[in-house]
DNA sequence: CGATTCTTTGAAAACAGTCAATCTGTGTGG
DNA sequence: CCACACAGATTGACTGTTTTCAAAGAATCG
């Protein structure tokens, strides 16, 4: 479950034994079972939560009860709440294991005494916040220009790895159409594989 | 021109006379007219650009010509496209101004260099970023959850001070329904003002 | 003023949402 | 091993919304 977590630092740049080794004791490591919550609502997103293993959702209920995915989360991917987690206020978002899971989790305390003792993890931060800005951007303009066919198969294109794991209602939820609109599209591209 | 600078920069937290100085002293001063582009497309964004007067739009053209507007920008705001800016690769975004304005900008060499140096320009680069990302996501729930009245309610009310000012195709575009739905639904917002 | 840009309106067609019923697969307990 | 419950997916009929196209009406710039 570490090992995961290892490769993706080293992919990331130098980095000796003995930082892996205090990045890891400064972690909290946790297993979640498939629809368990890793962070409610109302709480403070207290940690920067890594996801070795599994799949994570991020997703915020509407007063009307209906459920709205911000962002999906596999193996090597990173999920906070960024305004809960810097201004240290209650989340508007739930965060939910899709399947089975196991997570590390920093406080934002030892996190930021992490990245001020070991080089590679401001890069990391750095280079983590300007991805995150370009998938929103990259998601406005789709969300905004976009047909539901195009929403769909981009978002294929962009999470080959995750769409076959998600059940599709939450798809539909994440690109903002309906389970049934969702179906039929892709009823329609079985017949007709063009893109 | 440059008080507006001044003042903001003074609201951001303390700053002395001499930074102050050398902040504007590493930045050019420009204006442009109504539909004078500032970045064209294919270009690399060179400058982080502070508008401090007139109004600013950001946008892409799609395949078959159609524009998608994806942010505004009036006086007190910061306009840059971070991909391009951050790995100096070429833009896909036509930076051009709606009103006769007036810019600062900075090369990010020239902006490094300051940050550095000037302690309120590491916080405000900070704030810049969280507060971008966190209105992409704001948008992006908008944009998948809710209707077209009441994104266009929400546009009037996060924008109070720009909604008036930019054409309502513009507006359109920005929030992704056509121009003459928007008209329909501003219409009918006169004869039954709720929200 | 004249040209251009912007907005509005109407009517038809395309599209997506809703509701209700059915179908499928999975896993649990008897 | 089967029956059942449950979550998820599909389908059809219907409704409502949005787009598109075309035309005409304001407003604005030079």
């Amino acid at each position: 479950m570490l090992e995961n977590f290892e490769t993706y630092v080293r992919g990331k740049g130098p980095v000796t034994e003995e930082e892996l080794r205090l990045l890891i004791a400064k972690a909290t490591v946790k297993k979640f079972r498939r629809r368990q919550l890793l962070v409610r609502e109302g709480e403070v997103c207290q940690h920067k939560i890594f996801v070795s293993k599994g799949l994570i959702r991020i997703y915020r209920l509407k007063e009307d009860g209906t459920e709205v995915i911000m962002r999906f989360a596999a193996e090597d991917n990173w999920i906070v709440d960024h305004e809960s987690y810097y201004h240290q206020t209650p989340t508007k978002y739930n965060i939910e294991a899709i399947e089975d899971s196991e997570v590390l989790l920093w406080t934002r305390e030892n996190f930021e005494s992490l990245m001020l003792v070991i080089p590679v993890m401001q890069a990391l931060a750095e280079q983590l916040r300007v991805n995150s800005l370009h998938a929103s951007q990259d998601r406005i303009l789709m969300n905004i220009s976009a047909t539901s066919e195009e929403k769909y198969q981009d978002f294929v294109n962009t999470f080959p790895d995750i769409f076959r794991r998600v059940p599709l209602h939450m798809v539909a939820s994440y690109l903002g159409v309906s389970r049934e609109t969702l179906s039929r599209i892709r009823h329609a591209q079985l017949n007709q594989p063009k893109g």
